[in-house]
DNA sequence: ATTTGAATACGAAATAATTCGTACAACTTG
DNA sequence: CAAGTTGTACGAATTATTTCGTATTCAAAT
């Protein structure tokens, strides 16, 4: 089973998440996109050229300007982040962690609606 | 507003669950529930330690065994964590973050029904 | 051609988090 | 009471992560 080791610090995540939405971003795009006024820019291509190392995301070097593009799939980072809270937080209880995100009024109606929709989807 | 500012790492997470499991505990307790073989009894004792230091549990120390007691509330810390995750990994969308939960541990039938109950009473 | 600006490379400092070693105090028990 | 056991205290080593400083390269503009 291709059981890789995916483990982002939080730096790297949200480098990864500009990625992923972008599709792929140089270093200057991605660090606008952060928008950090605590760290240079420097800290945001060291963090990428980490990524790289470790093979998390692959960059095209034929022009100066270096061109990054995420490798490891959204979907299973996501899932293991979201798996590993909801064992180390919520003690195995997906139910748990879904009813603390909602609660927080932080879902809009339409957000709701589209759950709802879903949970019908999954019988 | 009480903002105090709860940022727990990832290793005295694991203390706080189980001292919110617990009610109260000794650190040799805590050690023992954990069941770490990577790591010795000191580290846990200085980890709460640390977390007494940071005001996040309280100790009775009238015995030589001291017991502690989780100061910080399990449901805003879970809020908070949650939340977190839901800025940095789901850009802002809870229903993002509910739905990779569910998809993927799967949830049973009842908990479906009881998340979609919940839903419904946020209307 | 020289200067200027924007880029990468990368070691190393700074910071954060975990882990351990060891000293010492307080019980326990033989 | 002496020896062993269990506990706390806490500095310091280790490891992980982030941040920066500076050298260097390349390309564009003067």
């Amino acid at each position: 089973m291709n059981n890789q080791n995916i483990k982002p610090t939080e730096g790297e995540m949200e480098i990864l998440q500009v990625l992923w939405q972008k599709g792929n971003a140089t270093v200057r795009e991605v660090h606008e996109a952060l928008n950090k006024k605590d760290s240079g820019y420097t800290t945001t291509l060291k963090l990428m050229q980490i990524l790289h190392e470790k093979g998390m995301v692959e960059r095209d070097t034929n022009q100066k300007t270096h061109i990054y593009k995420a490798l490891i799939s959204q979907d299973k980072t996501e899932k293991q982040l979201v798996t590993k809270m909801i064992d180390n937080v919520f003690n195995g209880s997906a139910a748990r962690l879904v009813m603390q995100a909602l609660g927080n009024h932080s879902a809009s109606a339409d957000e709701i609606d589209e759950i709802k929709k879903y949970l019908d989807s999954l019988k």
